[in-house]
DNA sequence: GAGTATTCGTCAAAAGTTTGACAGTTAGAG
DNA sequence: CTCTAACTGTCAAACTTTTGACGAATACTC
């Protein structure tokens, strides 16, 4: 945080604060900054809030979000259930299964639904996004429905490589790549 | 798959599969490839065995890795039970929380115990890394006792920045980073 | 008010990554 | 056996990202 001098009361972050806490330099964080329409002021540095008017410009904070989970497995419930999303405007609107079982089970405020009502919730309460949170052998097939529903954006977490035309956007979670990239970095220093 | 052909046994991959599955040029896998001790053979590709061989090694896939999670909320609990890590080689040997009400519960063959155990665990059980599944404010502090126990890498489901020593590795999971990503690209794509 | 210490914006150099091109090799067809 | 097509390995060019340097601006001290 920026130490307040004792007359001024400019809340901001210097360049070199802002790269220490994200492993950068800080030539880094003002070329990066250069790019949009923002400026920081000599001596001073970025100013809080219009830093974060930038970055909520950039990332559309802005827009709330409606998601729905594909998969009612552990990790599509914890999800459903991650209370970090909502925080950061992201509303899980539904949780979805094909599993018998796993139908009509109570997830939070949310009941888990068959597939076959995907795209009547995606229509009606506007969903944006879908998590793909089962199988990789399922995954391509929820992709594909999520798409046809209306989806526009996939967060992936199943360890499969999803296809989707060009109008939709994919993130892989990766959770496990991320763990043997970890047990890479663990081999090899030392 | 490489179609094999009526009399040869080979079986493996061209740069060009290879690159259409992962989204690069078939170059960037070529070059990519070179800088490791393994070779493909002209007019047929990268034999699958070696290749699979190569990517144990890169990884350290030979080696078992033993792993606790810490913080047996929804995300802790799912990925205890994910069913992904076994099967790549990262057992899930422990679970560990403070709050009061989770101790002993059972998460599939596991009991949730109490922090003050992390260190005999880590120990008798060889633990190379552990996952911090907590809130973001106690991210730190978990880090700190898990290497303090010996673990040499962490993977931080937290949404926050873990310093650790050189000697340690950290891979950042960012779940919630990756969705904000996702709205990036869903905003500016048309 | 001058001098000093910060901090920004910008630019060009350095470093890193991706690509396209092409010579060389091999399998299979004729 | 020769020809062709499908590959690889490698290299230099193109592109991208990161870094270091420096002038300009501002706040604070004396």
């Amino acid at each position: 945080m920026y130490r307040l001098s004792a007359c001024s009361r400019f809340s901001g972050f210097s360049s070199n604060e802002l790269a220490e806490h994200l492993d950068l330099t800080s030539s880094t964080v003002r070329q990066d900054f250069s790019y949009f329409d923002f400026s920081g002021i000599s001596k001073r540095g970025y100013e809080a809030i219009g830093l974060q008017n930038m970055l909520i410009n950039i990332l559309g904070v802005d827009t709330a979000w409606q998601v729905v989970v594909v998969g009612a497995g552990n990790l599509g419930r914890a999800l459903a259930l991650h209370e970090e999303f909502p925080r950061r405007g992201f509303n899980i609107v539904g949780i979805f299964d094909t599993d018998p079982v796993k139908l009509g089970m109570q997830i939070g405020s949310l009941k888990v639904k068959p597939m076959r009502e995907l795209p009547t919730v995606v229509g009606q309460q506007s969903v944006n996004m879908g998590i793909v949170a089962v199988p990789a052998l399922a995954a391509q097939r929820v992709a594909d429905l999520l798409i046809v529903a209306g989806v526009r954006g996939l967060l992936n977490m199943a360890l499969t490589h999803i296809v989707v035309p060009e109008t939709v956007s994919v993130i892989d979670s990766r959770i496990v790549a991320s763990l043997l990239e970890l047990s890479h970095s663990v081999s090899f220093s030392r």
